[in-house]
DNA sequence: GTAATCACG
DNA sequence: ACGTACGTGATTACT
């Protein structure tokens, strides 16, 4: 294999870094973002490519040759913003202390300089690889010589890798085109005017019929176009210009030669010290993983087996071992199994030949329930899910782990969650994540493309759930959340593998009936609006709808959003009185949400068994709560008559029954119970409408003479307080006063002074220790409390209110899941727990059943939590979900 | 990819 | 003077 050189424009990528990574400083107040996101994509980089030349180029402040040329046309050049700019010497600075050189050179750009290198080095027969965030660098690209654009991507840093072949397929151009392109349609980051009126699409257009501009000078009177031929003919020397300014220079005499670039260690002593002065932590963290991360050891320690008696032998080694670490890696199909035995033996046994599918998955179900054996494993729901075809049914047992989910409970922040993190985070260690691995691969190419990677892939999974299972566990204790992990975490997983394995029937026909009826009402409504607006225009761009009713109807209403006018059904409602048409685009947006997302969305999700198989993800929400996804079956409609009717296509299995079962206000009789405030608690004790008691004690009415109109207010005020409560958005809810709601509210304190107090002992803690529990310890971190501005620690304290009532709603209902699912299996019933929504349980349930399953939902969702309050589960049975509940 | 909107608890 | 109800996921338009 070629050495490899990677050559970094120092700039631009700080630049990007800048805008890319939220504000940050140490603690004598330098900023250090940049120099953040800057290393941490240079550290990523160099873990993909390990190169053997590693160099760093900057501009100058001095003005250079192309710039001179640009300011003789403009005369001005973009100012750095100060907080950037006292970054630069510090990077420079860390740079040399990793003994990275740093290329500079009078008159010329960092462009021109990593141009020349390039050259320079793909001449001495190296592999290139740039790093940059400017585009402009793609006329670099050639077969060896490979143009590294980041982007990033929900948090995450990645980085789009352009050989010439890629520059040609997503631009349609060589890279020598992509200068031509700039010519042409300029590029506004680096101050290149360009031909006016011409954007991408033109130019593409242009360099793919004529190539170079000095061509297309040639031929401007063929062009059909007239706008461009007559822009091109006035502007072309904007075109000459701006090809100078796209040019880079690949021919500068540097003072810089290939040798001064070979890769030393960056991991010095020097740079250590200047991290941790910038306080970068996880940065520092890499410096021991050096240490940890030893390939020799894993080129020792990391085997392939592909073997049948070896594969026996590994399984049998395992089943004697009293701590493993396994992984099913696959996508659709199984690839294989990891198995991490010991410091000293980890393996993956692939599936091929003897050791086929079915084999490996006995023996990993067998693993799976050998009583004293412990295993670690990353993602245990998704894996069980190998098993669905299998005549596997087991349960949670003891001993079993997920990293995945003990990563959630200690940090549920985060907005997603890998094994690579937890390696980083428990271990020290810096992996590559299968993206930065693979790209787009499928772990089946994978495997046999890049064998060798991938063995490392596989088997660092199950050794990192091995090794990283003590450390989480660990911390866990620490955090009084051993209980909450054992006993309702870990042995969920099991009960929520069986829901999503079980799906839900829904009637395709019906379905398709449903949105037929809607497509009717639909166009109707679309014909009444275009007759009100007098032009056709696109209904569901708020854009286009904003601009109707507000400039040309001139509808009171005026701007809301940073983006426009906001035509939100709340702003549409108090319209809609005056202006019928208005009433029309709100049904017509019902509807339409209706077909879109429900009638044709859940279409797509019936699977081959007439079922949907929804998943239910465990570690998403910041309060614990499960969320649905593909198809979210938790945010099915009820609020409306029309969108109700959906609910009659989801039905039990022939001859079956729904019962549904949902807690009767769980989150309030929760925070009756939590505050021990003695009159709510006693409210609860009457057994009676809790709104309407609340609405007789805080507006002081007789109980018989509360009005609905009172009890709707009291019904709001008692949602505010879970929510932590605010006058603004109270008041918003109810569309009263400010000054109004403010009294409600005080009311509502003056009336449950224990509320109040336990609501001020949250926000207190909260800010105290920077997190809030629910009853069964599990924790919300709340950094607006220390970090943000004003309106984010009104955020946290509202957070702080929330977090702890929805959070322990969301622990009883995974404790009353988990002991519902247990009592059918035990009980040997053919019933089965379908769904969750929040507060809400369905089950599919055989009639002669009923009365047995109905008594296990009211038992075992009472029975989840004794508290002052009594839970209470309201149950319902019928033949489809619109009945049953 | 983000913003706006709206479905649920 | 600011600009907020808490927690999610899916679709659409648009940059």
């Amino acid at each position: 294999m070629s050495e490899k050189i990677v050559l970094v424009d120092g700039h631009s990528m700080m630049n990007r870094a800048f805008y890319g990574v939220p504000p940050l400083t140490n603690s004598k107040g330098l900023h250090t973002n940049a120099i953040f996101g800057f290393l941490n994509i240079l550290l990523s980089v160099l873990d993909n490519e390990k190169p053997q030349y590693l160099m760093v180029a900057f501009d100058l402040k001095a003005p250079t040759f192309r710039h001179r040329i640009y300011e003789a046309y403009k005369g001005t050049r973009k100012a750095m913003p100060d907080e950037l700019r006292e970054q630069i010497p510090v990077i420079k600075d860390v740079l040399s202390a990793m003994q990275i050189p740093i290329m500079t050179y009078e008159g010329f750009e960092a462009d021109d300089i990593l141009g020349t290198m390039a050259k320079r080095a793909e001449a001495a027969g190296l592999e290139v690889c740039i790093l940059s965030g400017d585009r402009d660098l793609l006329q670099l690209a050639t077969e060896k010589t490979k143009i590294k654009l980041p982007h990033t991507k929900g948090g995450k840093t990645e980085t789009e890798d352009f050989f010439a072949a890629d520059v040609l397929a997503k631009y349609q151009v060589s890279p020598a085109g992509i200068i031509e392109l700039k010519a042409l349609m300029g590029d506004s980051s680096d101050n290149i005017p360009g031909v006016p009126k011409v954007g991408e699409k033109t130019a593409t257009e242009l360099v793919k019929t004529y190539g170079c501009i000095e061509n297309l000078k040639l031929h401007i009177e063929e062009i059909s176009k007239k706008s461009i031929r007559e822009t091109l003919t006035e502007n072309f020397d904007m075109a000459e210009l701006s090809k100078v300014l796209a040019t880079i220079n690949t021919a500068v005499e540097l003072p810089y030669s290939l040798e001064d670039g070979r890769v030393d260690t960056i991991f010095t002593k020097e740079a250590y010290d200047l991290l941790k002065q910038l306080e970068f932590k996880n940065i520092l963290s890499r410096f021991d993983a050096e240490s940890v991360r030893d390939e020799h050891k894993e080129a020792e320690t990391f085997r392939y087996i592909d073997d049948f008696s070896e594969t026996e032998a590994i399984f049998e080694r395992a089943a004697k071992s009293s701590e493993i670490g396994a992984q099913l890696v696959g996508d659709d199909s199984l690839v294989g199994i990891a198995l991490s035995i010991s410091d000293d033996e980890t393996a993956f046994v692939k599936v091929e030949g003897f050791v086929t599918e079915g084999y490996i998955l006995d023996k990993f179900s067998a693993l799976l329930q050998m009583q004293g054996l412990t295993i670690s494993m990353f993602g245990l729901k998704k894996q069980l899910h190998f098993l669905d075809g299998s005549d596997f049914d087991g349960d949670y047992r003891d001993g079993l782990f997920d990293t995945l989910v003990m990563s959630y409970l200690l940090n549920p922040l985060k907005s997603d969650y890998s094994a690579e993190d937890v390696a980083q985070e428990s271990l020290g260690l810096s992996l590559q994540s299968r993206k930065q691995l693979f790209d787009k691969l499928s772990l089946d190419d994978a495997v046999s493309q890049k064998a060798d990677l991938f063995l490392s892939y596989a088997c660092y999974q199950a050794y990192v759930s091995r090794k990283a299972r003590t450390v989480l566990l660990e911390k866990i204790k620490e955090l009084g959340m051993q209980d909450l992990l054992m006993n309702i975490e870990l042995p969920l997983i099991f009960t929520l593998w069986r829901m999503e394995r079980e799906g839900i029937i829904v009637k395709k026909e019906d379905l398709a009936a449903y949105g037929e009826k809607l497509s009717h009402r639909i166009s109707e409504l679309e014909d009444a609006i275009y007759e009100g607006a007098g032009e056709k225009f696109n209904i569901n761009s708020p854009k286009q709808l904003g601009e109707i009713l507000f400039e040309k109807m001139k509808l009171p209403g005026g701007k809301k959003t940073k983006t426009g006018y906001s035509t939100a059904a709340d702003v549409l409602e108090k319209l809609a009185a005056d202006v019928p048409f208005v009433a029309d685009i709100l049904e017509y947006r019902g509807l339409a949400k209706l077909k879109s997302t429900y009638a044709d969305g859940l279409a797509g999700f019936i699977r081959e068994d007439g079922r949907i198989h929804s998943t239910f993800h465990q570690t998403i929400t910041a309060t614990g709560r499960l969320s649905s996804a593909d198809p979210n079956l938790q945010n099915i409609p009820i609020r409306t008559e029309i969108g109700r009717q959906l609910r009659r296509v989801f039905v039990p299995k022939e001859g079956y029954l729904f019962v549904d079962a949902d807690y009767s206000q769980i989150e309030l009789r929760l925070l009756a119970s939590m505050s021990e405030d003695e009159k709510l608690i006693e409210a609860y004790g009457q057994e009676q409408d809790i709104h309407r008691i609340t609405a007789s004690q805080v507006f002081k009415v007789p109980f018989e003479e509360v009005t609905p109109q009172l009890r709707r207010n009291a019904k709001a005020v008692n949602f505010g307080i879970v929510y932590g409560i605010s006058s603004f958005g109270l008041s918003q809810d109810l569309s009263i006063g400010k000054k109004e709601a403010q009294q409600y509210i005080e009311n509502y304190f003056l009336t449950y002074p224990g509320v109040k107090a336990f609501l001020d002992r949250l926000v207190s803690n909260a800010k105290k220790n920077g997190y809030v529990e629910t009853m069964y310890g599990r924790r919300r971190p709340v950094p607006e409390l220390s970090g943000g501005n004003f309106m984010q620690k009104q955020f946290g304290e509202r957070v702080a209110m929330n977090a702890p009532i929805q959070g322990t709603a969301a622990d009883i209902m995974k404790i009353a899941m988990i002991a519902v699912d247990r009592r059918i299996r035990w009980e040997g019933l053919k019933s089965r727990l379908l769904l969750q929504v929040h507060d809400e349980l369905l089950i599919e349930t055989a009639p002669d059943e009923l009365e047995t399953v109905k008594s296990i939902l009211r038992e075992e969702m009472s029975g989840a939590a004794r508290l002052p309050v009594r839970l209470e589960a309201d149950v319902q049975s019928g033949p489809t979900w619109y009945e049953a509940h």
